[in-house]
DNA sequence: TATTGTGCTATGGTATTCCGTAAGGAATAC
DNA sequence: GTATTCCTTACGGAATACCATAGCACAATA
């Protein structure tokens, strides 16, 4: 079983409560962190007294206060916690749902579980440390279903999302033709960019751009 | 001190950790439900053995699950609550903080403290508790700024928040006319509908409808 | 009663989006 | 070398959205 686990969470319940459920598993060592800047402070400073963390529980969403912050979101953590500790366990424990974002974590940082916050938390929270002391991935069950029809994503390529993300900002077509245009992007004209519309309105099964946008945030690729 | 206390939140985790914190004020009977519904029952079933609640903590929004529900969400929890038992003490705990949906709540149902879940939330709660033994009405720091200038922000109703899920929903104007003409509320024509959505653009700085919903989900309203 | 104001609706013109068609060019296949 | 396919672009008509104006009903006010 993990000795030492650093929980960064800035609800201060939820520390209480996750701490409670670890107390269940009998993990000598629990430390929270209701900051990125705080909890890698943390996991440096046991480094260096060669005592290191073996399991980090990161929620994603941190808000921001009358504080200065560097690290502002538990992405930004994990990336940080790469660099100084490559082999750390780590758990995403967020409500986040967009299966794009949760993906991309999954792909980008290769991340140990992703458990979904919501009325069985603590005993996925259970199951996932189970599973990763067995260096297999866990993932909410939720999650996991929403994961395996995920491919359609990949066609969007990085010149959609960018389009989707004018859009959302409030651009009209014939304007981010025009952008297209400045950037010396690919398919720059009016009538190519209404084409990638219909494209992606016929992809996610949109009946109008408005709803197009919605789904696209609702995914994660905005 | 509150004697009995039932706690109304569906993340589990949370409710381990409410049940800390009151646990550092000495209440004897803490009682939670995962469910609006089972809260409701529970308050139900201490009224007739004669041993009601003086304090229910809850939270507004419950996530959907396999379980079929009559109460969806805190609020309509409040509701009922109201209804049989009107006296009690209620502290509504939320990471809500669209100040327009927690004046109403306010206004409507005479809640005794609003305490806004983040860093500082176990402190809060416990301010909250012994605030309400003096029979005044409780409020995290952040939203009391916030209810001070809230004139502006009443302006977008329930009808104009239906008509952005709508949108987001990928209906189009006339289809949204239509649909209110169905619903028999006010303002169906198409014209109106127009004139609404224009409205909504104004009113959230939006240059497209794209953005309007992008907007909207982006504050909590969809 | 007359007046004013407000909310809802109808109408029409303009702008934008939507959608099908087709032409041209580049890459690939035959 | 030619055909085929794919991608991009242009164009035009239909549908929809956008916007300003005006009429009407109703309520509040003088």
């Amino acid at each position: 079983m993990f000795q030492n686990i650093l929980i960064a969470e800035d609800q201060n319940t939820i520390n209480k409560g996750v701490e409670r459920t670890l107390n269940e598993l009998d993990i000598p060592n629990i430390v929270t962190a209701q900051y990125c800047d705080d909890a890698l402070l943390k996991l440096k400073a046991a480094l260096q007294v060669n005592q290191p963390f073996n399991l980090l529980i990161t929620d994603l969403s941190f808000k921001a206060d009358h504080r200065e912050r560097t690290l502002t979101s538990g992405e930004a953590l994990i990336k940080a916690v790469k660099t100084i500790q490559p082999n750390l366990k780590i758990i995403v424990f967020s409500v986040e749902h967009r299966i794009g974002k949760i993906k991309s974590l999954i792909d980008t940082y290769d991340i140990n579980a992703y458990v979904e916050k919501g009325r069985e938390e603590s005993i996925e929270l259970k199951k996932a440390i189970h599973t990763i002391l067995k260096d297999e991935m866990y993932c909410s069950h939720s999650i996991e279903q929403l994961l395996r029809n995920v491919d359609d994503i990949s066609q969007t390529d990085q010149y959609d999302e960018l389009l989707l993300q004018l859009l959302a900002k409030g651009l009209k077509r014939e304007q981010i033709a025009n952008y297209f245009k400045e950037k010396d992007y690919p398919a720059r004209s009016l009538s190519s960019i209404e084409k990638r519309i219909n494209k992606l309105k016929v992809l996610f099964d949109a009946h109008t751009s408005e709803q197009l946008v919605a789904i696209a945030i609702d995914r994660g690729l905005i």
